[in-house]
DNA sequence: CACATTAATCGTAATATTGCAATTAATTAA
DNA sequence: TTAATTAATTGCAATATTACGATTAATGTG
């Protein structure tokens, strides 16, 4: 099929996996290195930087963007990408949790609520 | 291609993407849980807890297997799963760290060491 | 031994992902 | 207006992923 099936699963089980599948491929990792080390960037400047062709690098900003962890704005003939820092820090979050969290035994967590 | 160049990007940025590509699917996010919560299980169990075909979780058990996420153990004729906790705490290291670092500067990183 | 149970593997189908060349649309510069 | 620049989109090919039924191999039970 090709195709998860997201019914049989939690919010928080396909949160973590939309959000880890977004860093799952090393071209994604580094835009998103770059567009936080350098504030903003026009495309054409990740393509350089990253060496891989201009529409594989679109094809990687667009997944980024259609998830929102960033956002791109047109400026001229350039489009200016930057991270979007809320939605970022909501994946972080997600993230994180479940790293933290997934390793406590439930009664544990009870008792910490 | 379907294939990622890996060749182009540095060590980092690949372990990043191995990692979360291993987390990027509810089925085997679902399973980790279920490990964790349970400390070990055998295989049929994950089939009645998550709900996909034999074929599917021992495919995905695989996949997190290969990555060294977890073990297995035949025991008769089950094969008892749990965490493998040493590499399970690389994996948590190396993306808890790029999740941390990456939104502070360079400098003040340079700073800090 | 025959039979049941379990889980890996195989085969297959559907879909997704990765990558690039070529094209297109939008904007700017001459 | 024409030409140049930029980035999205299209079209395509190769490979990967997801899912499942069927089979297989291994082990345990009668």
């Amino acid at each position: 099929m090709g195709l998860a099936k997201t019914e049989i699963f939690t919010l928080e089980q396909n949160a973590v996996a939309r959000f880890a599948k977004a860093l799952g491929h090393p071209a994604r990792v580094a835009i998103l290195q770059h567009l936080f080390k350098t504030n903003q960037c026009i495309c054409g400047e990740l393509v350089l930087e990253i060496g891989l062709a201009q529409a594989t690098i679109s094809q990687h900003l667009k997944a980024l963007k259609s998830l929102g962890l960033i956002q791109g704005s047109v400026e001229g003939t350039t489009v200016c990408y930057c991270v979007d820092f809320k939605n970022w820090a909501k994946m972080k979050h997600s993230l994180s949790i479940f790293l933290i969290w997934i390793s406590i035994p439930p009664n544990v967590v009870k008792n910490l609520k």
